[in-house]
RNA sequence: GGGUAGGUACCAGAGUGGCCAAAUGGGGCAGACUGUAAAUCUGCUGGUUUUCACCUUCGGUGGUUCGAAUCCAUCCUUACCCA
């Protein structure tokens, strides 16, 4: 008899068909200004968002251009472990990725600056854009409208007031009021549990073989502190703890397939919680 | 065949007569999170129950005892060692 105990599991929203001529016209009369996809890792959103592209292109003959909203895809030189894949792009036009050096730290506040500015040039020129990632703060921080301003600015680890001082002028000086989208359309990418995290082992491996800890090992070669890599989680965290000799292989690999495992299931967490809140998305099967 | 050490909840692993439904860690589940978010943090994790509580659990069986995961007997079983 095998009574494992099989914990009660958040039922998996009804997944619907999303009808591209009816967003296009949706997005066309005004009544939303973005197309958000998001998902939890592993689930197909970057596909599904240049699927959608190219529906909406044939729906209504406007171009559209996909904004990534992925915490880790901004940076430069990690390819392998943040999961790029450009070439799933298919020429359509991507913001947002390769925008800051392997080793800085990039944030949400500077991410509503650069989705903002990104998101009124796409629009300037009649593009459709699409909002397209798995960072669940930095999806609201745009779509909701985050004020920033009057939150505490990013402190320095140590009682660095200058550091402090020069952020607290950086915000002031970009102004209050950022454009961002009045209303967005929320599409997730819906998986089981199971397939997700069947994928995610499938695509480590495949990770593993395309020379992901060569990667991690050039950026401690380029110079790029351990530390910091350690502190970008998943991948980058793991592999440098492999590289450093703290774990070995197998357990590298292990660890890791669990710790994203968790986060797809964090990311979700998030999700529900934007949906708790009041957003509505509206879950398809991919 | 003989010897030794083990068999504890999903896993690992404490506990060696009452304060044990059973430490701790992992995993799992649920949640929080407006300037690090692939980060950080919280709760739950035998069953019924709102709580109190009660019920069934520590390889099997049978004992000892007011009381056993803990002691005894026996059986099954795992690892290693000697043959």
């Amino acid at each position: 008899m095998h009574r494992q105990s099989r914990p009660i599991m958040a039922e998996l929203p009804p997944a619907e068909h999303i009808d591209a001529e009816a967003l296009a016209k949706e997005y066309l009369n005004g009544s939303i200004d973005l197309i958000c996809v998001l998902g939890p890792t592993a689930s197909g959103k970057t596909k599904y968002a240049v699927r959608l592209a190219r529906g909406l292109e044939a729906a209504c003959g406007r171009s559209c251009e996909i904004i990534s909203a992925d915490s880790r895809q901004v940076y430069r030189g990690m390819d392998i472990g943040t999961g790029k894949d450009l070439a799933d792009y298919c020429g359509i036009p991507y913001h947002l990725i390769d925008i800051a050096d392997a080793g800085s730290q990039y944030n949400v506040f500077q991410f509503q600056q650069d989705f903002s500015a990104a998101w009124q040039d796409i629009r300037s020129r009649g593009c459709i854009p699409i909002l397209c990632g798995g960072t669940g703060l930095y999806i609201r921080a745009v779509t909701s409208a985050y004020d920033f301003r009057s939150s505490r600015p990013l402190s320095a680890p140590g009682p660095d007031s200058e550091a402090t001082l020069d952020l607290t002028n950086g915000s002031k000086g970009l102004g209050p009021a950022k454009a961002l989208p009045a209303s967005t359309y929320f599409i997730g990418t819906l998986v089981t549990r199971e397939v997700r995290n069947e994928r995610i082992d499938r695509r480590l491996d495949a990770r593993l073989q395309e020379g992901m800890v060569d990667e991690i090992r050039g950026l401690l070669d380029a110079g790029v502190p351990a530390e910091t890599l350690i502190s970008y989680g998943l991948e980058y965290k793991f592999v440098t703890l492999y590289i450093k000799g703290e774990l070995s292989y197998a357990q590298m690999r292990e660890q890791l397939a669990i710790a994203i495992h968790q986060f797809a299931k964090r990311q979700m967490t998030w999700f529900r919680g934007m949906e708790r809140s009041g957003t509505r998305i509206h879950w398809t099967e991919v």
